[in-house]
DNA sequence: TAAACACATTGACAAATATCTATATGGTTT
DNA sequence: AAACCATATAGATATTTGTCAATGTGTTTA
């Protein structure tokens, strides 16, 4: 019962590796924009850059500390995109393709 | 055990609309590249682009048969990107973060 | 063999992206 | 209040990306 999610800007988010290493990292737990940082060779604003696509797509969630900001996994996104991939090896009934196939002009 | 893989251009070939239908396609099965154009409005050299970049990031697989191409989605690249997803969610004992946590100077 | 077909490659180009420096904003500490 | 700290925003720029028209390559058919 997931809400629809376009995955396209999620995906294309992990596509740097950066923001992937950033999401493994905070698969362990919430950390500050800090911590985060001092693992990266990049400045303070381009991880602000970062952060600020994985939260737009909806992976990361955010919370100020007092001049903090804690970032988070968003476990409910990551939990839906779990299913896109079951869905993508399980065969469908009512698959786009299975219509083309119907009329399929290469046999 | 999975063979290391490269994930950040795996997603970042999914971080395209185009590509990433193109996956939930062959989802169905195996679709060669004239039934993939026609769900598309764009032109032939711009498709064989689009699966260059998918076989190249390992998410699909060709066989030419005739004059045709076959695409279909590479499962077993797709079985491993399940268990990554599994241990994004899935609290690490050898966790990165573990370790930045300890000396943790937002606390 | 010549024409037609399916797909790949090349070259060009506008748009998007990742990065930096400089600066702004907002909270904390002295 | 002033200085300081953590983070965000703005502006600039080199690189990458997605797209097309034109052309090349290999296969099938007339």
């Amino acid at each position: 019962m997931d809400l629809p999610v376009d995955y396209a800007p999620v995906f294309k988010a992990l596509g740097d590796a950066t923001r992937l290493k950033i999401i493994e990292m905070l698969s362990c737990g919430e950390l500050c924009a800090c911590d985060i940082l001092e693992s990266f060779e990049i400045t303070q604003p381009t991880l602000s850059y970062h952060m600020k696509i994985l939260i737009e797509c909806g992976l990361v969630k955010s919370r100020k500390e007092g001049s903090w900001m804690r970032y988070s996994n968003n476990t409910e996104l990551i939990e839906t995109i779990k299913n896109f991939w079951n869905n993508i090896t399980t065969e469908q009934e009512n698959c786009i393709c299975k219509k083309i196939k119907e009329d399929n002009r290469c046999d």
